[in-house]
DNA sequence: GCACCTGGTGTTACCGCTAACATTAATGGC
DNA sequence: GCCATTAATGTTAGCGGTAACACCAGGTGC
């Protein structure tokens, strides 16, 4: 508007291309067609929608120039929320088998949907949960499933905002629905009922000095809830119960570091059953037990939890509480993926676990 | 050029915006500090190029609109490779404790570094690899990690086109130089060597009637290499040795199932000496065996693969031998940074595995 | 015969960001 | 005091796609 005349003499000249990376654009596939650009992207996207003369010349151009799309441009080009086809999840530890069991659900049920996985861990520190959140919301992910529900300030946030911008939000291994309060979708099961239904199994048993050994990870904030309904079903009940920590080494060695916690001065166990915050304790522990020439569940009765297949394999085998790790994973993706569909946040879904008694309780 | 005159009226009508996903954008930012775009993304990667006081604006600027990056669109922009910073990683299984510890590793060494991890499994299936690298490649990667050295030749294509346009590729869990053939980055070790050395535990200890079991995975390559060496080296000493394959089940049932492979007619074993294609094998074998009133490693000495958990607490332990699947991770992140940083391709690594004699050879 | 639709394709403008180049003011050398 | 340099910022033109709209030929209806 204010420059009423062009510049005297505005040489066009030829700026530097900026070259792309080598791949075949549209574009490319386009000539090779002798079509434009959108016709060949109407042809990948609805394909019925263009003649079948052209269909076929774009077909061959494609094959000819083994055209990959780019789906940086795509997504960027339409801009609506839910187009990006990748699903960022983000769980504590990729080592840990539960989790890697449900990260395998996750991807058979995304398999086929045209959906790829953005994974991040975060250690089982919700700092590095915002932080890998932050980075992963770079992408413009078209879900987001998270790990349990408690999440920094920061993180809450930035997920309620993804959420009201139409991302479906998925929380896992966690169901602890909070009438009123608005919040994400909850696919998992309510730890502290687990908790309780271990400690009722127990105390059913007869034994009446009860022990909840907690993992020795801080944030591990599923298995203190486990620990707090053990409490409290005991408390119930009128049965002591305490709750000690187990150190946070490898998990199998912690266990039976953990077993020294459960004997008094002379060697002989102060409780008369013990549940744990996860197998590998418990493994540990049993192992430990047996060594020192205690019987199990004699003297003391144990309780894991994870129905890991080590449990299976001892002797005494274990006591455990089996968890839907494979189901969690493929009900996530159910629920966004159908929650992509729908355009509204998919229900709530509680999914279940069974007590498994074994030789050990 | 072929139109001399616009057309006559054309008026220009006000086109439907195409507003997008409601996050600030850097034009948002750069109103709310009163600069234009350009300077805010300058801001954001060179934060020294932009004067103190216009920092200032641009930093509260930031935070007040809560801006976060569309990483779409800064790949798009920046055309050339390596610049996604995001690095695809096609593994068999991730609910394969030894592929998860080697993502594990991955996600560690790669956080820190801005890059994410693009995550697929493939199933053991080079088919399904390449769907899978088609899939991951739309995102272009900066780098790819790929498991094994067995591909399709629509994926060993798809590969070398991305390395030769510059894309670090990485093939783990493999170490198989082949000279004169132009190829990937290998970080991983030699099964077939691994192989060699099963047998040679074995026939060093003096047994001399030897099976190999090998998986039921028929895709599982480097199963059948350590089991091609283990053949090779018990006839390079005279030894007689076969292989017999594991049925496809849930692995240590699978073991159990693979041990009836090792007895005669009157259930009594037909080897000295098995070797296993992995742990879980093997710790069925050992538990079947066990069962069944069969001195361990008396009768029939068993040798793992893996070092998995689970043969550590069994009775007699189980000798294995250790893999190195977490550092393949790590190595795998830091070379194709390097490889990222310097611009040509990361030198192969092997890495070391140990033959851990227990109680069961 | 003319308005009207409809299927097939093209044009234009943008998504949000950054490379390349342009511009401006401040600084320095002599 | 003038030109060359530098520092700080802006302008333009893309990256590779897709939404919105335009256009055109060939059928319809009446």
């Amino acid at each position: 508007m204010s420059r009423a005349v062009p510049p005297p003499a505005a040489p066009p000249v030829a700026r530097q291309p900026r070259r792309g990376h080598g791949r075949a654009t549209l574009a490319d596939v386009a000539a090779a067609a002798d079509v434009t650009a959108i016709t060949v992207s109407r042809f990948l996207r609805e394909p019925q929608r263009v003649a079948p003369a052209t269909a076929a010349a774009i077909a061959a151009a494609l094959r000819q120039t083994g055209y990959l799309p780019n789906k940086q441009a795509g997504v960027l080009a339409s801009a609506a929320a839910g187009n990006a086809r990748m699903v960022a999840a983000l769980i504590p530890s990729i080592a840990n088998s539960i989790f890697a069991e449900t990260v395998q659900g996750l991807a058979d049920a995304l398999q086929g949907s045209g959906c790829e996985l953005l994974l991040a861990a975060t250690g089982y520190s919700a700092e590095r949960e915002e932080e890998q959140l932050r980075a992963v919301l770079g992408w413009f992910p078209s879900a987001l499933v998270v790990t349990g529900r408690r999440h920094t300030p920061g993180a809450l946030a930035l997920l309620r905002q993804a959420q009201a911008r139409g991302t479906p939000v998925i929380e896992i291994w966690d169901h602890h629905p909070e009438p009123g309060a608005e919040s994400f979708t909850q696919i998992g099961f309510d730890h502290e009922q687990v908790g309780r239904a271990m400690a009722e199994h127990l105390i059913e048993r007869g034994y009446r000095a009860l022990a909840y050994v907690d993992s020795g990870v801080a944030e591990d904030f599923r298995a203190h809830e486990r620990g707090d309904g053990f409490l409290a079903a005991a408390a119930c009940h009128g049965v002591p119960a305490r709750r000690i920590t187990a150190p946070a080494l490898e998990a199998i060695d912690a266990g039976r570091s953990a077993f020294a916690g459960l004997l008094d001065r002379r060697g002989r166990p102060n409780v008369r059953a013990a549940a744990f915050a996860n197998d590998h304790l418990a493994s540990g522990a049993l192992l430990e037990a047996r060594r020192q020439g205690l019987a199990v569940p004699g003297r003391l009765a144990l309780l894991g939890f994870g129905d890991f297949s080590l449990g299976r394999q001892l002797e005494p085998t274990l006591s455990t509480v089996h968890t839907p790790r494979f189901e969690i994973g493929e009900a996530a993706a159910r629920a966004l993926l159908q929650s992509l569909h729908s355009g509204s946040p998919a229900a709530d879904e509680r999914l279940p676990w069974t007590l498994i008694e074994r030789g050990s309780s």
